[in-house]
DNA sequence: CCAAAAGTGTTAGGGTTACACCCATGT
DNA sequence: ACATGGGTGTAACCCTAACACTTTTGG
């Protein structure tokens, strides 16, 4: 059996990778069970071990893939986590990555064995110090939806305001006056109205056919949680009870009433607005 | 001669410190001139190899310490830094951290050998990729500074509207109405007038009796780099050649006219603000 | 007294908030 | 028809940008 000496010990170095959905009505966020110790049994965020050809970042991407079959393009590193004690087994320093990833991102589950979403709020106590890795994620993504287009990676390509708005709002915790935010964002420039929309006849959240054995199952009493912004649940949205209509056992949330029009983002004009001065998702 | 064996190659791990400073007139980082190879001779972050013991916050603050005798309470995680060939010793996972520090903590600079504070302007190609960690720290300051009081860790103790104002142009490399920046900041309520002023007789800034072996030498033409903001510089504010009006061949700026009133950061306000809502140093 | 900087006031305009109102769709 | 959501208009309000003016200080 091989093995590698060094003068001074050093630690082992691993990656780990926060990966967030959206299915139009709760953030998710994906784990896998640990088939073995330590914490074997409970949940934790894909990762793995650092080979000594790649950067962290190809890591994580190489881990996450292994491990779930997502094979993402934007994952950004949220920072390494160093406690002396954070693994039993050795001394681990862990760099952590987080992502976004679309549910039609999310099939393929071949791979998967044992990986689920989680909804934001359910997700159980995990192994590791994962549970306060999740917490800065959390308020990473928190920070940074106000200055880059979080639903470029979360939303389909083609979507509608009110969708946008649900994910700000399951993002924020918090709820916006539906027309403000109408104006708001469409009057930054970075959507284009789609002409031509493929959309079904009917309109699900969470396309069970897609989900496959990745499934992203719901239902939940709507946690509203109000933030800091001028956003409290006001007259016009509905409040609390009725804010999901009908939901089915499936997940799947029924629309009524009239169609939204479907935009798509139009990454130009976002990245003039970023470099040239200010985009900034305020509300 | 002891050595430490791994089934599976580890990296070693090291961290690094991006110290930034600010002499009343230009942001300043500290950087320390390398004794050995590799790199030997260039200038380079303080910083060191981590200890099984000790996480990597404890170790960036332990190096800048034995360094450069600096004792800062606040650093924040920059991240880390994992590319294959960092060093060309062996493979090296630094972990960034930067931090804020005031003039007057920079003293006693026995342990300083080498330490050495660069105008943000004129620092010299760095060892390793030093370059780039100072880029991603740059970045990261203006970025925060628009959400934490930055000032409380650059300034005195007792400091004017204009002090602020100087260290926010220079962060951010544009220029602002005096008066609406003036009130924009008192209106915050982070800001308490001092009563009982403590100021030398003159004013001047960086006092080089502090600077002691740690000098914060200065003099260059004021680079006036405009950015996104509205604030390019307006017929108010002195335009390029005149903008420091006297200034002493040991970096000392003379300052004519009014006093102006000295404030303190009031720390609970602030923090009342930032949980609340927001804090948003907007411009 | 003069120049330079500090402190105060004011005004126009843009953006946000909080609604009213009408349109489209599925049951 | 009716309930439910989508899309448009608008007035009050707040904040900011821009700039005039007065006060204080050092020389």
């Amino acid at each position: 059996m091989e093995s590698y000496s060094y003068k001074y010990p050093h630690p082992a170095v691993a990656t780990d990778c926060v990966v967030f959905g959206f299915n139009g009505r709760e953030l998710k966020v994906l784990l896998i069970e640990r088939g073995i110790e330590p914490y074997k049994g409970m949940w934790a965020f894909p990762g793995g071990f650092m080979r000594m050809d790649e950067s962290a970042e190809d890591c994580a991407r190489r881990e996450l893939k292994e491990e779930t079959g997502l094979d993402l393009k934007y994952i950004k590193q949220l920072g390494a986590f160093s406690g002396v004690n954070r693994d039993p087994r050795e001394r681990v320093v862990s760099i952590a990555f987080y992502s976004l990833a679309r549910q039609s991102e999310v099939r393929g589950g071949d791979d998967a064995v044992g990986a689920k979403w989680w909804s934001i709020n359910e997700v159980p106590q995990l192994a590791f110090d994962h549970d306060f890795i999740l917490r800065q994620a959390m308020n990473r993504l928190r920070q940074d939806i106000h200055f880059e287009p979080i639903g470029f990676g979360l939303l389909e390509e083609q979507f509608t305001i009110a969708d946008l708005q649900r994910l700000y709002e399951s993002v924020l915790g918090v709820s916006f006056d539906r027309r403000n935010f109408y104006r708001k964002i469409l009057q930054t420039g970075i959507l284009q109205e789609v002409d031509t929309p493929s959309r079904p006849e009917k309109r699900y959240y969470g396309k069970r056919s897609e989900m496959m054995s990745m499934d992203i199952d719901a239902l939940f009493a709507p946690t509203m949680k109000k933030g800091r912004i001028k956003a409290e649940p006001n007259d016009d949205v509905l409040s609390e009870p009725s804010m999901l209509q009908e939901s089915f056992d499936d997940g799947r949330l029924h629309n009524v009433g009239r169609k939204g029009k479907l935009y798509r983002f139009v990454k130009e004009k976002y990245d003039n607005l970023k470099e040239g001065g200010k985009f900034h998702m305020e509300f």
